[in-house]
DNA sequence: ACGCCGCCGTAACGTACGGTACGGTACGGT
DNA sequence: ACCGTACCGTACCGTACGTTACGGCGGCGT
């Protein structure tokens, strides 16, 4: 037997993807503790297929994260006509969306488990969330940063610890509270104000400013 | 059998707290994979005396994650002679505190096993780890954000709101990175580093300026 | 028609581990 | 000397679950 072949190419069977659909399902209401039979009556397919096609109970994990980590790829954006406006408005939607989804069941499930195998590991789930989720955003965020320094709207000698005063302004104690199970109600309009706030605070630290900018204080 | 009387007083047997380090030592080494067998062994004593003691294994991690938070009770601050630089050194000493623990294996450790627990959990390891860290940290830090606020040299109208912006400019991404795996390098003088940053960044946003401060450039 | 293949459902196996029971030992009180 | 208490070490039980094996069945090529 040659186990989990699928998984290293992008080939996966529609009922292959709806096995991983329903267990990132399985993942979001019972965490790891997700049996191999639970995903198979679940899907309604054979634990035979899923030992085939994943290998083991590591594997299916391992396809399950990057199956939802393919389905997040964002979109770009196009560095055309440039000025503060456009920085302002890209950071603010590029906050939201990361705000999103970070408060979202799935993505609160899928760190919870790449976090609790992150010790000791062999396919490791945590590189590959972390690949998908912080440094993803790091390489989306870049060229904005770069673009908004190249243009004279930016300055900082760091690309990369702007990046994460950026992160840091937008995630602030979000993400820890939510993984340690805070109740944690992030309306749209909370999501908005945050991403505003992060975004201009951001600017108040590393624009250049020629006017005075609005309220930083919360 | 009446089980696990003593964990909820705090009269801990210096026996007891050697098994609840022998658990902590394990719990570093290898997550929540411990055995209860493992840490009898640990700590030479017998599984009876740790059920006798603990009630059951989440019992055992519950108290290990609280003896653990009992050590780490930090000093307040004392509200005498202030001025902007008892403010800042205090903001920096914290941050640089927060930023030691944080990166330590033992921080590290916990909160994993923590995370790992939240999702459904009787004895919610995660709210006592989130009760002993970000707001135990909050209750530490507000007294400061307070006095600077009371004596003009900080503008907020939200002292949780500029707490939370002060964790993201302290934390960023270190947190979430350790735990996911990532190797990360934290040596002392990038934290003296990072906190002096940070500090002079908060600053720069709820600061009341009379002068222009130094770089908050990275 | 017929055999092959992929898949479902289910039963079975092996093992790891939480939890319990029990024998043996040290010790302090009476 | 005797008993109760506390504890260690270990063997043991029950179960949950990962993993494997097997019987049956529908579709597809020939």
């Amino acid at each position: 037997m040659q186990p989990a072949v699928e998984v290293n190419e992008n080939a996966l069977t529609e009922r292959q993807k709806d096995v991983l659909d329903a267990a990132l399902a399985l993942l979001v209401e019972a965490g790891d503790t997700l049996t191999m039979t639970s995903v198979a009556r679940r899907a309604s397919c054979s634990k035979e297929s899923l030992y085939k096609w994943f290998g083991d109970r590591d594997g299916l994990l391992t396809a399950t994260v990057q199956w939802q980590a393919a389905k997040v790829r964002g979109v770009p954006v196009d560095p055309e006509a440039f000025s503060l406006k456009s920085l302002t408005s890209g950071l603010e939607r590029f906050a939201s969306d990361w705000l999103r989804v970070l408060s979202g069941t799935i993505s609160v499930a899928l760190n919870r488990v790449a976090v609790g195998h992150a010790g000791s590991d062999k396919h490791d789930l945590g590189a590959i969330v972390l690949e998908n989720g912080p440094f993803a955003m790091a390489r989306r965020l870049k060229p904005l940063l770069q673009l908004g320094l190249d243009t004279g709207l930016l300055a900082f000698n760091d690309t990369d610890e702007a990046f994460r005063t950026f992160f840091g302004l937008v995630v602030r104690d979000v993400q820890i509270r939510l993984l340690l199970g805070d109740r944690f109600e992030l309306t749209e309009a909370a999501i908005d104000r945050d991403a505003r706030r992060a975004t201009q605070q951001f600017l108040a630290l590393y624009g250049v400013h020629k006017t005075a900018d609005m309220a930083t204080k919360s």
